[in-house]
DNA sequence: GTCTATAATTCGATAGAC
DNA sequence: GTCTATCGAATTATAGAC
C-alpha cells in the first residue's frame, strides 16, 4: 500500500465529494465516475482507494451523531430546546454533508442506509434520551422525538417546502422544542 | 389507439405495479421491466401504454390526498386528532400504495417526486389548514403540521424504526393528535 | 395488441501498462 | 500511484415483424 500524503488527501477529497453527492442524489446518484470526476481522478482511483461502492459508502456513513457535545448535566425542561437547536446547528453548517441529511436521502432506497439509520436511532438517541431522562419507555419517546426531528430535516432540506426552508432557525426552535420536550419529559407518553 | 376492454385492465395492472415498486423500492427501483414482469406482460408494452418512465410515474403519482373525506365542519379542537387518524387510515391499507409513501420514497432522489410533493403540500394541505383554521399564516402552520406527519409516515413505514413500527394506531393518535392540533390552533405559532 | 431484436447509455468492476 | 481499455450487466427506448 503506502500512500502518500499525496494520496492521503485524495482519499479524504474523495470521501467528501461523496459525501456531497449523497447529500444532493442519494445512493444511486453517487456514482463512482460522478465522485472521481468531482476530485478531478480516474474512476479507477477511487475503486483502488476503497475497494467497491459499497465500502465507499460505508466509509462516508460512518460518523456520529455527536450527541455527546450537549451539555452533560442539561436542565431537564430545557431538554427539547437544546436538542432542536444541537441538530439544526448541524445541519445549517457550510458543510452541506451532514450524515444523518445524507442517510436521509439514502436510506429510501439502500437497504444499508435504512439499518444504518435504525441503528444511528437504537444506539445513539435513544441511549441518550434514557441516559438523561432515566425514563422506562426512553425507546417509544426516542421513537417519538425521532419522528418529529426527521420530518423537520426532511421538509428543510430534502423536500424543500417553502415555509419550513424560510423559516430561521430561532423561529423552529422555539414552535419545535417545546414538541420535543414533550416528547421527551410529558405526561400521556405511553408505550 | 382503441384499447379493448383487455387493454383496459391490463392498463391499470401496469399502474398499480408501479405503485407498489415505488413504494418498495423508490424512482430507480421501479424499473419498467420490474413492472413488466409483475403485471406478466413485455417491458414494451408498459412503454406502449405510458410513452415513458416519467409518463408512467406522472401516471401513478396523480392521485390526491382525499382530505375531502375529512368531515366538512369538523370541531375545531379535535382537528388534530382527526388529521392523524386520517393518514394512519390511508397507510395502513392493504392497499400498499399509497401516494404519499411512494412520493417520500421517491422524492428523495427524484426532481419530479419533490416537486409533486410541494404541490400537494401547498394545493392540499395547507389550503384545508386554512378553509378549516382560518388562519393567517396557514402556509406556516401547514408546513409544521407536515413536519410531524410526514416523519411519522417516514419512521413507520420507509425507515422502520422498531418502536413507531409496533405502536398501534390509538396510541399514535393519542399521542400525536395533541401535537398536531398545536400546530393548528396554539398560541406561540408566529410565521 | 403483443412480441422480438436491438440500439444507445450508463454503471460497477477488473486487467494491466507505465 | 495513476491511467487506459474494456468487460459484463442493466437500463430506457425504438423499429418493426406478426
Amino acid at each position: 500500500m503506502a500512500f502518500t500524503e499525496r494520496s492521503a488527501a485524495t482519499r479524504t477529497s474523495i470521501l467528501t465529494a461523496a459525501r456531497k453527492l449523497l447529500v444532493e442524489r442519494g445512493f444511486e446518484g453517487m456514482t463512482i465516475r460522478a465522485v472521481a470526476e468531482r476530485v478531478g481522478v480516474d474512476p479507477s482511483m477511487v475503486m483502488r482507494y476503497y475497494g467497491s461502492k459499497a465500502g465507499l459508502f460505508s466509509a462516508a456513513v460512518d460518523v456520529d451523531l455527536r450527541l455527546d457535545q450537549v451539555e452533560q448535566r442539561p436542565p431537564l425542561d430545557r431538554l427539547g430546546e437544546l436538542l432542536v437547536r444541537h441538530f439544526l446547528a448541524r445541519w445549517e453548517g457550510d458543510l452541506s454533508d451532514d450524515v444523518l441529511i445524507l442517510l436521509l436521502r439514502s436510506a429510501s432506497t439502500n437497504p444499508m442506509a435504512a439499518e444504518r439509520m435504525r441503528e444511528v436511532f437504537a444506539g445513539q438517541i435513544a441511549a441518550q434520551v434514557a441516559r438523561l431522562t432515566g425514563a422506562g419507555d426512553a425507546e417509544h419517546r426516542a421513537g417519538l422525538v425521532s419522528t418529529q426531528l426527521l420530518g423537520l430535516a426532511l421538509t428543510r432540506y430534502v423536500l424543500r417546502f417553502p415555509p419550513m426552508v424560510e423559516a430561521d432557525t430561532e423561529t423552529l426552535v422555539r414552535e419545535i422544542g417545546p414538541v420535543v420536550q414533550h416528547y421527551l419529559t410529558g405526561s400521556g407518553i405511553t408505550a
